[in-house]
DNA sequence: GCCGTTTTCGGCCCGACTGTTTTCAGTCG
């Protein structure tokens, strides 16, 4: 069993047990463990073959881990059993209402048995909402409001989009002039989750501007921005509102000795935040977002610069990208955080496609423009034969486009191109070439583009059989999903990552805004594994290189280093990482019985 | 249900804001 399945199962019976009435501190428990289980990298399945293991656990004391064992043995849990006899499953997408929580959808099914979003909405035109204690016409006007946005949207946006919108709407704030004295990103974005729900911005005052006339003034131009479509809270310092499309947006206005506490708290994870002032209050602090201050006499110990609130914690600094509470703040208390790989580290790009397949771009181009960003190697891999949609290279095609690239390459761009291509893994796990072509490509990019339902078991042999192939190099784009709109296919990472670390077979970190393939949890995986990673773009014009960025974002979510990201190598070290072909020369020993396919990698090296 | 250099009982992160109330519960992040 998945430990997201048994945190799923955790959380809905923390929601149960909220809309059933139970103490604060019960269903908080439930809470805190589905947390803490989503975010583990061990299984635990495996830790709970020792039952002391799981007790060991922050939060997971001798009758949570009882209650684990039974959803391990019987794939459910009793007490989630028994309140979903007492309230219908429907009852928690109400929660994913705004404005509307536990208490008041219990209330909602124990006088009209409302259960389904189509129930309330129903009440709401019927002018049925107004009356419930608790309630009131502006309350009904919102979860009408709730309704529509929750029919029609999912609530998340890309990264890259989410990006766009902040950084617009932040160059907008600060044409208020003076009073700002600056404007920042916070939330999910500056964590560079992969998807955002909101955008977070962080507003410091400038001298002589804090007083409450002119926050008001400034809330005054925020509320300006054209692109608002409706204003949600207006307080003393802070504004909510959403735009056209549906996206909502948060800023605070602080004053600037609360910079730091401001940005931790407006950063999050809310789960790293609860994380950290229970810390804070185990040494006698108490955080908010105004400051760190002691708990007996209020006396503020810092509160101005995020790097003095970790160092009061005695926590070594958390880059935002690590703060999920998923082991971090330990981490930092023993100041064994990983050295995260940085942009700057990265000397090419491995995966990207031309005119040859579904490309817009020529090799020259794609080389030109790589070149301009500083990379020193790129591989070009466009699409195999089975991939008709995208013009997928036959073998005869494929021996003239490496023949086309290896002439590029000896022409000199200025960077050194690879001949490589990205090779479908057909339906049985066979390559969509032969060994014989495939031992002509210097960079082998393996990946699944068809039958993505086959099912696990199927998925896990096909996935196994192409590592298995002593061919295939990169495993691109590994599971497969499109942000927002396609689950990734199902199979046993653990064992797949096991065969790729055997036989050194590398995965790669997609960049792709709509993929960021692999994710945080399974990179930490992989590093644990010793399985290198490759960031790669899978560039379709050369405006998509400068999607590293968002890869290399992903790596740092996912705690991998320098060492852990084989791009970061030159290319020479870089080749010599990858899993050698079969009968591959080395350097010293030259094989003569591969003398035709050694000399041509040899051209294309030179 | 968990947990302890205040505690084996009694808390459980913390504060802003709204909308309904007439001093505060519920929701949200």
């Amino acid at each position: 069993m998945e430990n997201r399945d048994i945190a799923r199962i955790l959380r809905e019976t923390a929601q149960l047990l909220e809309i059933d009435g139970a103490i604060v501190g019960r269903y908080r428990s439930y809470e805190k463990a589905a947390e803490l289980i989503y975010s583990l990298t061990e299984r635990v399945d495996e830790l709970a073959k020792d039952p002391e293991k799981l007790t060991e656990l922050p939060g997971i004391g001798d009758r949570m881990a009882e209650h684990i064992g039974e959803i391990l043995k019987t794939g459910d849990y009793g007490l989630r059993q028994k309140l979903l006899k007492k309230f219908p499953p429907t009852l928690l997408d109400l929660l994913k209402l705004q404005s509307l929580g536990p208490k008041k959808a219990a209330l909602l099914w124990s006088m009209f048995q409302a259960a389904t979003v189509e129930d309330v909405e129903k009440l709401a035109r019927e002018g049925k909402l107004r009356d419930v204690p608790g309630f009131g016409e502006k309350t009904e006007q919102n979860i009408l409001k709730a309704v529509e946005i929750f029919k029609k949207s999912s609530g998340r946006y890309l990264l890259h989009n989410a990006e766009a919108a902040a950084q617009t709407l932040v160059a907008y704030i600060k044409t208020a002039g003076k009073a700002v004295e600056s404007v920042v990103i916070a939330g999910s974005l500056r964590r560079s989750k992969e998807t955002a729900g909101d955008l977070d911005l962080l507003v410091t005052l400038a001298d002589g501007c804090t007083s409450p006339k002119a926050v008001e003034s400034l809330a005054e131009h925020i509320l300006k921005y054209p692109s608002i479509d409706r204003t949600l809270a207006r307080g003393e310092n802070k504004v909510s509102f959403t735009l056209g499309n549906d996206m909502q947006v948060d800023v605070r206005m602080l004053d600037k000795e609360c910079f730091g506490a401001a940005l931790i708290y407006f950063t999050g994870a809310k789960e790293h935040n609860v994380a950290l002032r229970g810390r804070a209050l185990k040494m006698g602090y108490t955080l908010n977002e105004y400051a760190l201050a002691t708990v007996k006499g209020e006396r503020r110990v810092a509160g101005k610069t995020e790097e003095e609130i970790y160092a009061k914690l005695k926590l070594a600094f958390i880059p935002p990208e690590l703060r999920e509470n998923c082991g971090e703040i330990e981490a930092a208390a023993e100041y064994r955080l990983p050295k995260l790989v940085c942009r700057e580290d990265i000397r090419g790009d491995l995966q990207m496609h031309t005119t040859a397949s579904d490309g817009k771009n020529t090799i020259e181009e794609m080389a030109g423009a790589a070149r301009a960003m500083g990379h020193q190697y790129i591989a070009i891999t466009d699409h195999s034969k089975s991939l008709t949609i995208t013009n997928g290279l036959d073998e005869k095609r494929l021996l003239q486009h490496l023949k086309n690239m290896r002439d590029a390459n000896a022409r000199g761009l200025g960077i050194r191109v690879l001949a490589g291509a990205e090779v479908d893994i057909l339906k049985d796990g066979r390559m969509d070439y032969e060994n014989e072509l495939l031992a002509q490509i210097d960079v082998v990019v393996a990946s699944v583009h068809s039958f993505m339902s086959v099912g696990r078991a199927e998925m896990t042999g096909r996935l196994l059989a192409a590592i298995e192939n002593p061919y295939t190099q990169i495993i691109a784009h590994p599971t497969g999903r499109i942000l927002l709109r396609r689950d990734p296919y199902d199979y046993d990472m653990e064992k797949v990552l096991d065969a790729a670390a055997k036989y050194q077979v590398a995965f790669e970190c997609n960049a792709y805004p709509d993929r960021l393939d692999l994710n945080d949890t399974h990179l930490r995986m992989a590093k644990e594994r010793g399985v290198k990673i490759v960031i790669s773009t899978d560039s379709h014009r050369t405006q998509h290189l400068e999607w590293m960025r968002y890869g290399v974002q992903m790596a740092r979510r996912g705690w991998l280093e320098k060492a852990d990201v084989l791009n970061t190598l030159p290319v020479e070290q870089f080749l010599s990482a990858l899993r050698p072909k079969p009968g591959a020369a080395t350097p010293a020993i030259p094989a003569t019985k591969e003398k035709p396919r050694s000399s041509a990698v040899t051209k294309g090296r030179s």
